[in-house]
DNA sequence: TTGAAAATAGACAGACCTGTCTGTATATAT
DNA sequence: ATATATACAGACAGGTCTGTCTATTTTCAA
């Protein structure tokens, strides 16, 4: 049973995120979610905590959803990883996430709306990037990786790529491109029958 | 000799890549440039034709900027691609543009607040990152890459992500981790002795 | 059934936005 | 000197934005 406040929430991702989180204003998301506005200001001081609950909302779902695909490679750390960029494409092809089709990443575009490092929102999108860099780094190091820290920044990296190239120039074939390198580094980057 | 177009479209770049397109407001532009809204809608037809002139400028200005530093490595055009790293970093720091400082890329940001592809600013944006594409192509060509299209694709996913990292997370040395990668990408796509 | 809590519609204030308009001033070129 | 182009300041219209307020209705538990 879904609360009116987690009819904001979703209603407000999916505008924020088709539309920019400054562009989109209050009154849409009222009227999609069919939500009187003084039940907003009830739930949510102002719309900047909106926001920061609607990407709160985005932080979990997002690993949810990338961390249960990655997982259905089974229980091979390597394949796991691999698999991340399988589900990167999925995702640039529209094909996760279908209310909200692919548009980018909600915290790259946060970061980019709200450039202060220092502002929340900017800050709740770090943390969200670090989440899936520790998430990496430990598969990395049940892989036998030799520097499991460093491994999975580069994986990180790889990822931000591939998400930037699918989306500005829309070319979803770019998780494939990151995992022909993920693979290499990999294999080169973990002992001979780690993890096993 | 600056004209007020000119103006316009510098000072416009500085406060739309410092706050956004859509938050900021041409009122702040025309009071920083020190120019007559008059002026600027007898150049501009709209607030739009002004964000796709600044991000014209901008695509010119990167685009030289990086290609000449990577100029300064020499003829080597190894050493060029693996020198477009170092530039990135100290454009991380905020070394380059100094009257701009480091806020992440313009474009993405770009593809962010127009999430449409179809959209003039977001097609602006694919076209600046095809051309340094192109640029990267034609240097893995002469370095004798064995597939320069696809190693120029790599070394332009991992320019991607070091500036999504960079900027998302405050991270300027992710630059090195996307260098230390292509390093090896370089090393194994390229024929030996190809380009000398 | 009754009473408290929660949600509703809709008006409103005050600020800000883009884009237009008027009238004046300045600079340049013939 | 005079005509032309350009830029100026500043008011203005019409719309949108966030956030507040009131008065009414719905919901739900005791």
């Amino acid at each position: 049973m879904k609360s009116r406040r987690d009819d904001l929430i979703e209603t407000a991702l999916r505008l924020f995120y088709k539309g920019g989180y400054t562009a989109t204003g209050i009154d849409k998301i009222l009227a999609e979610a069919g939500v009187a506005k003084m039940t907003l200001y009830k739930h949510f001081p102002s719309k900047d905590d909106l926001i920061l609950a609607v990407l709160e909302r985005r932080d979990e779902q997002f690993r949810a959803w990338l961390f249960a695909e990655m997982e259905k490679a089974g229980s091979d750390p390597r394949a796991q990883l691999l698999t991340m960029f399988d589900a990167l494409e999925s995702w640039f092809r529209g094909e996760a996430f279908k209310q909200l089709g692919f548009n980018g990443c909600a915290f790259i575009h946060a970061a980019g709306e709200f450039g202060d490092l220092k502002h929340p929102a900017h800050q709740m999108a770090a943390a969200h990037k670090k989440r899936v860099v520790d998430h990496l780094e430990t598969l990395c190091r049940e892989a036998g990786a030799k520097d499991p820290q460093a491994l999975a920044e580069q994986l990180a990296l790889l990822k931000e790529g591939a998400i930037a190239t699918a989306h500005v120039r829309g070319q979803p074939q770019a998780a494939q491109t990151a995992k022909a390198i993920a693979k290499t580094l990999i294999e080169t980057g973990c002992v001979e029958g780690g993890g096993q």
